[in-house]
DNA sequence: AAAAATATTTAGATTAGCCTAAAAATTAAA
DNA sequence: TTTAATTTTTAGGCTAATCTAAATATTTTT
């Protein structure tokens, strides 16, 4: 019933990289969790012992229920701990991901639930993603990517789906975050990249960025 | 600069069993953290190796300046962070320790700083053990152990310095807390067992439960 | 002060989680 | 469709933290 900090960054991760369906490579665990195969392939077996995940050698693992289960319990810890920390304790929404990477792994169940009353269950944390419930369930908005927004159509900045240092700062010199109104005005073909207003200002923005930032049709 | 889990363990272990002054034993050491001699031996080789500590084989062990000076800054974030549980998350003050157990190893220097301002710099934990602010530093009160407390005194209880579950029930029960109020009244010689007066009722303590009291005369 | 009891350390294993290098399977390219 | 490139797994090692059992020190008792 209970997980070793490890086993959990696993689950978790094989969750964001399913994201909806499909089965996970050894590789791509790999690289989203800075290790190396051989140690993605050790931990597979160990999971898949336990029943949490299915995994058929040389073709991939996708999360059993149960595995499933524990994952979302993961992300609701983490997500929680983000709004704790920039909502309360008045950290730059930059600076909260990596704490709660550390804080998710304190297990207590009895602690999350009232920390999420404690902060009136909140519905996003600070990126904007949602918060799944004490039963796992998570209230989906109707994002989509900025890739897919029409052109000229006033959309909102809902959730930013790649967290990495790098992102966050551009984001921030692009004054880009949640809540912010925008519109794509023009498709570069070429590059793939979108000019996009936010207020009277157009600023141009990688095909990459555009993929990880989800809006809001207005 | 960084230290596991296991070592923050044993160097709060070992700051509490000094208690002011002297060395500390490799089984006392295991038995307070619950491990074998011969785990306490090889990791007191690894912490003076470090520096951490002064060891001699077969003598014992005491903190150096910078093992001190972590040990308190783990006993720091575990007050603080009982001092939330308690305060804002309404944690029963008996639930709060083993939580604590765990947060307290969340490293961040800047959240527990954070989390101290946003406490208000509270001074002692729900158990009323003084809290180190960031320097280390602790306003000790001119707290003394019930046992030494003289007949017909009036005193409050301003803390309890052993936090095991069955001394906190048995407290629950003789409905004794943090600023309860209380006089000795009768001392018996042969079992050292303590007569103890709170409002009209007489109650009965025992020399080891009264020695983990500590009270400030009034 | 010798014997007995207790405390501490050493020796040798174990487990979880990770690694490198080599082997095997799969997929893509010529 | 054979070869080349890529992906995944296996084999064998390493470290931190733990353990048991045996050896060595120290302390207490007689």
């Amino acid at each position: 019933m209970n997980y070793s900090s490890s086993e959990e960054n696993y689950l978790k991760a094989i969750y964001h990289l399913q994201e909806g369906g499909g089965t996970v490579g050894t590789n791509a665990v790999a690289e989203k969790l800075n290790t190396k195969a051989a140690s993605v392939t050790d931990m597979m077996k160990k999971l898949s012992a336990k029943g949490l995940l299915h995994y058929t050698p040389y073709y991939g693992f996708s999360l059993s229920n149960e595995g499933r289960k524990i994952a979302l319990s993961v992300v609701r810890r983490h997500r929680l701990w983000e709004y704790f920390l920039a909502n309360r304790l008045q950290f730059d929404w930059k600076e909260v991901h990596s704490i709660a990477e550390e804080l998710e792994h304190v297990s207590s169940k009895k602690l999350i639930d009232k920390l999420d009353e404690y902060l009136g269950y909140p519905q996003t944390d600070p990126h904007g993603d949602p918060i799944p419930d004490s039963k796992g369930r998570m209230t989906q908005s109707g994002a989509i990517p900025l890739t897919e927004l029409g052109l000229n159509l006033s959309a909102t900045i809902l959730q930013v789906t790649n967290q990495s240092d790098e992102i966050l700062e551009h984001l921030k010199d692009k004054q880009l975050q949640i809540g912010t109104l925008l519109e794509v005005k023009k498709l570069h073909s070429f590059d793939r990249s979108l000019d996009v207003k936010r207020k009277n200002k157009i600023v141009t923005i990688t095909h990459e960025l555009a993929k990880s930032l989800l809006v809001k049709i207005n």
